[in-house]
RNA sequence: CGGGGCGUGGCGCAGCCCGGUUAGCGCGCCUGCUUUGGGAGCAGGAAGUCGGAAGUUCAAAUCUUCUCGCCCCGACCA
């Protein structure tokens, strides 16, 4: 097995899987499209998760479990919706040795299965709003894969609410991309642009789809996270009423919201150098990783006592510590290991710093060892993971500020998509005139920010005057 | 579905063009000794019906046909 991975620089795609394979986050799986995720991998959804289960509880959802089979006829009930799947079902057609009278589809997103639920379970205005959210796996047939980023059946988190008003679902799904964005830039110290998808761009099914964008370090654009205002769509599809105060029936309106096991691969292509992984406290599995250093059994056991209370320190502490006791491999491996998988603190303890009351720290982020005293630096260690929590967003801010230009002319655009990074640019063309753009130079839409400048400008594709700027990017 | 690449011990590969006796190499693995502050060294050892099927031949990893699978690049998507 060869050391390193594939620098970026030579080639980022082959960079990616390395690091997934590498970092042991996920492996091929013997069915094409799919993959394992590794307990290391795992253990970084399994934070992603635990941290948006509590944001999403405390604002006010409940989770449940639906199905994952779903009849055929459900998909077909809303005219977008099942054109815009269609293509990607995987449907059940044999169960019990017999073919089924009706074929049952695997969920690629549940909003059919849980509206026809929902007309069972809302009868009046004081039933709602419901909201609900579930855990799931779900299934799509794409054409082409990437680990985490696009595979057949990933996991993801679905919200599904249901409202009075028109105003109540669309400040919801408002609402669930704000807090997609907090949690990307607070936890994955990912900054994101937030914004509005275009015509082009948005959920089939959806009246306006909300994109969380984010630029990954070869600067192109990943969509992260999306929520979306249903309107009545599939109310009436489904035929979901209630009876409103004035005693009418109404249909109810909506919202879904929802992001997947994509953020693992955008946390890997966010921070990710040459070395490996480099991941953010909040969501690294260990945050400080102890390599124990020795010649004998002596020194072995010295080291070791030095290191027991070090370690309950940092547990006592909330964080997440582990000692890498491998007793085959030498500590130069063990350094190599860690920043592979990206573990933001790395203490070198060996007999020296036993004599003299030290460690050695490394910080992943920077690159940068430093020997300092035991003390200081277990009573510093929440601090110091909280800087480089901060410096890591700063980090990627600035990099994402560095490559996004305003353009004025489809010149100035070709040359910023070739260059790669963010356009920014004011624009007012048709979904036709996007479709030519994305024919020609490979970029979309990614959003329409919702920070806008408020002033008028001149859209680069048309020349009519507007005030509404977009961002355009090549997108995975 | 179009284009490209690849299937040979666990992993990465060589050998194939030009068929020939025990199919090599690196990494990993096992045992022992010496090591351990940036990917340890030496010695010994285990492990492969060469993706599958059929064919050509005295003889096939190697040639022919078919087939299965995977990866990468493009059109669809989170």
């Amino acid at each position: 097995m060869s050391k390193g991975v594939t620098p970026q620089s030579k080639d980022y795609a082959k960079w990616y899987t390395d690091v997934v394979q590498k970092a042991e986050l996920a492996d091929y799986s013997p069915v094409k499209g799919c993959m394992v995720i590794r307990p290391y991998g795992y253990a970084l959804w399994e934070n992603i998760k635990s941290e948006l289960d509590r944001m999403f509880k405390d604002t006010g959802h409940v989770n449940a479990y639906f199905p994952m089979l779903i009849p055929e006829s459900f998909l077909k009930k809303e005219a977008d919706h099942v054109e815009g799947f269609a293509p990607e079902l995987a449907v059940v057609t044999h169960g019990g040795g017999k073919k089924l009278d009706e074929p049952l589809v695997i969920r690629p997103t549940s909003e059919t299965i849980i509206w026809s639920m929902y007309k069972k379970w809302i009868n009046s205005y004081r039933d709602l709003p419901l909201l609900i959210n579930q855990w799931a796996n779900v299934v799509r047939w794409e054409m082409r894969t990437r680990l985490f980023l696009r595979t057949t059946e990933f996991l993801w988190q679905e919200g599904h609410t249901a409202h009075a008003t028109a105003d109540e679902a669309f400040e919801e799904a408002y609402r669930m991309i704000g807090l997609y964005r907090d949690f990307a830039e607070h936890y994955m110290a990912m900054p994101v642009l937030v914004g509005k998808k275009t015509e082009n761009e948005k959920f089939a099914g959806a009246v306006e789809t909300y994109t969380i964008e984010a630029m990954m370090g070869d600067k192109r654009a990943l969509q992260s996270g999306t929520s979306h205002y249903l309107g009545q769509n599939f109310a009436k599809a489904f035929d979901v009423t209630f009876q409103n105060e004035n005693n009418e029936q109404e249909y109810v309106y909506a919202s879904s919201w929802g992001v997947s096991t994509r953020l693992v691969g955008a946390l890997i292509m966010t921070h990710g150098d040459d070395k490996g992984l480099i991941l953010p406290p909040k969501i690294a599995p260990y945050q400080v990783v102890i390599v124990p250093i020795y010649r004998d059994e002596e020194s072995k056991s010295e080291v070791m006592r030095y290191i027991e209370p070090i370690k309950k320190q940092l547990g006592d502490s909330g964080v997440r510590c582990h000692v890498d006791m491998r007793e085959t491999l030498s500590p130069g491996f063990k350094f190599n290991d860690w920043e592979m998988k990206g573990v933001p603190l790395r203490l070198e303890i060996g007999p020296r710093d036993v004599k003299n009351e030290k460690l050695v720290v490394f910080r992943r982020d920077r690159g940068e060892k430093e020997t300092v005293s035991r003390d200081a630096f277990t009573a510093s260690v929440t601090a110091q993971l909280d800087t480089i929590q901060n410096d890591m967003l700063k980090a990627r801010k600035a990099f994402r500020e560095h490559n996004t230009e305003d353009i004025s002319s489809y010149e100035a655009l070709k040359a910023r998509v070739d260059a790669g990074g963010f356009a920014r640019a004011y624009w007012d063309g048709s979904s036709e005139d996007e479709k030519a753009i994305q024919e020609a130079c490979k970029a979309t839409i990614r959003c329409i920010p919702f920070e806008q400048p408020g002033t008028e400008g001149v859209c680069f594709y048309t020349g009519r005057k507007t005030k509404q700027q977009v961002i355009l990017a090549k997108a995975y």
